[in-house]
DNA sequence: GACGTCACGGTTGAG
DNA sequence: CTCTCAACCGTGACG
């Protein structure tokens, strides 16, 4: 289904359900392109009383006056408020108006949610993990010295049949002969790698190792709260790792890099910044409201600030600790920026949700163990993104990942 | 009125 | 360095 968002379905879309929808009526279809949402003049908190450090925070204001950022997915702390709301059992529609997304969009965090259990976006952007991997470089390059005058075609077809590659990962003729022109120019040094080799850690790097989304780390190990969980695998526990390509098939599974990989999933946790830098730049965007993170793991701080874009609220805000009324947001939020931290409420008992960990409590103070909640959230079950998207939980670490966690650094005063 | 679905325009990042 | 492409995003509107 389309509800996660395959591209498939959709480019197969345009006939399928959409059927009626082929001939929108000239209102329609107005969708974020049709109505020239607020721009440019980046929603900066309302250019009075706002927030200054919001001068230019861009965004757009959707129909119900919250803020977004076209193309980039909702902050985590609004995506984890979702999931809370609803787990507090306040409906769809309400969770819409009260937090001011869509309701299309709610409703696909929930429906992903429930499926993966994580409120995590996808992994944006990029393409299949490389395949020109060290390893594939080394063959291309004894295939060259063997026969200067093979073609890439050729080399193509021998990694194949050498079962250096299988027909999902081989390098394509253009990336065979772009190594050839850069890497393997001359054939005389030894290739930047060596067969034996550590491999360089960057080619390994499944997708996104720079996806800074506050992914929770591996450490998280979402799963060992899992614990029973039914269909928690435990090693796979990862639903956040957004997407990892099939880990079947994955090069650096292949290549038996993984670890590499995992270890440095796990320091993206740590070092979280949400977002990458560079577009996570934003100016304006007022870190502190969130409280020092301390979290490291996955969304915590980074979740959190992750959503730099976003101007938050103090964190005096929270949410949900009393699921305030949309009027409830400050003025000065004027468009619905989106709230502050998720934190400042107990979230109710997961029903997958391992027992002990009831999201968000424990902890006095200060990030806490605030990130049972997320982990809770983030990690129902893997789902088959999560599954795709980590091949394999990290081992061995997290002395007590929950409570590093997202580190939702709720001001969960526990109170 | 609530909600699932999906086209749309947009962003992202590997190749 | 730029472009391409395919992934994902949230919105908004239909049904």
């Amino acid at each position: 289904t389309c509800a996660g968002g395959a591209r498939p379905c959709a480019a197969a879309r345009p006939g399928a359900g959409a059927g009626p929808r082929l001939g929108p009526p000239p209102s329609r279809r107005a969708g974020v392109a049709g109505r020239p949402p607020v721009r440019g003049p980046p929603v900066t908190g309302p250019s009075g009383p706002g927030p200054p450090a919001a001068e230019h925070t861009y965004g757009e204001v959707n129909q119900l006056g919250g803020v977004f950022v076209n193309g980039r997915p909702l902050p985590n702390a609004i995506r984890l408020r979702i999931v809370e709301l609803a787990q507090l059992g306040i409906r769809p529609c309400d969770i819409s108006r009260q937090l001011r997304v869509s309701h299309g969009c709610v409703s696909k965090i929930l429906a992903r949610y429930n499926e993966t259990g994580s409120i995590l976006p996808g992994a944006i952007g990029g393409s299949k993990p490389r395949v020109t991997t060290p390893n594939v470089v080394k063959h291309i390059r004894d295939y060259k010295q063997g026969d200067p005058g093979i073609f890439a075609w050729e080399i193509r077809d021998r990694l194949l049949a050498d079962g250096v590659c299988d027909k999902y990962n081989v390098p394509s003729v253009s990336s065979i002969s772009r190594i050839l022109r850069n890497k393997i120019g001359s054939l005389s040094q030894p290739g930047p790698y060596d067969g034996g080799k550590q491999p360089p850690p960057q080619p390994a790097l499944p997708y996104n190792h720079i996806y800074q989304y506050p992914y929770p780390s591996p450490m998280a190990s979402p799963a060992a709260k899992m614990g029973g969980h039914p269909g928690a695998p435990v090693g796979a526990a990862h639903v956040s790792l957004p997407r990892s390509w099939p880990s079947a098939h994955s090069v650096t599974n292949i290549l038996g890099i993984r670890t590499f990989v995992e270890q440095t999933g796990a320091l993206a946790g740590t070092e979280g910044s949400a977002y990458p830098p560079k577009m996570e730049d934003w100016p304006s965007v007022n870190r502190t409201a969130f409280p020092p993170a301390q979290a490291v793991n996955g969304i915590d701080k980074a979740a959190m600030e992750g959503d730099i874009k976003y101007p938050q609220p103090a964190p005096g805000l929270s949410s949900v600790g009393g699921f305030l009324p949309a009027c409830a947001y400050p003025p000065s939020n004027q468009h619905g920026v989106y709230g502050g931290p998720a934190g400042g409420y107990i979230p109710p008992g997961h029903p997958w949700q391992p027992q002990g960990t009831p999201l968000a409590h424990h902890g006095p103070g200060v990030a806490v163990h605030g990130g049972d909640l997320a982990t809770a959230m983030a990690f129902k079950q893997p789902g088959r993104e999560v599954v795709d998207r980590k091949p394999a939980s990290p081992v061995g670490k997290s002395p007590d990942p929950l409570n590093t966690i997202h580190g939702l650094s709720i001001p969960a005063s526990s109170s």
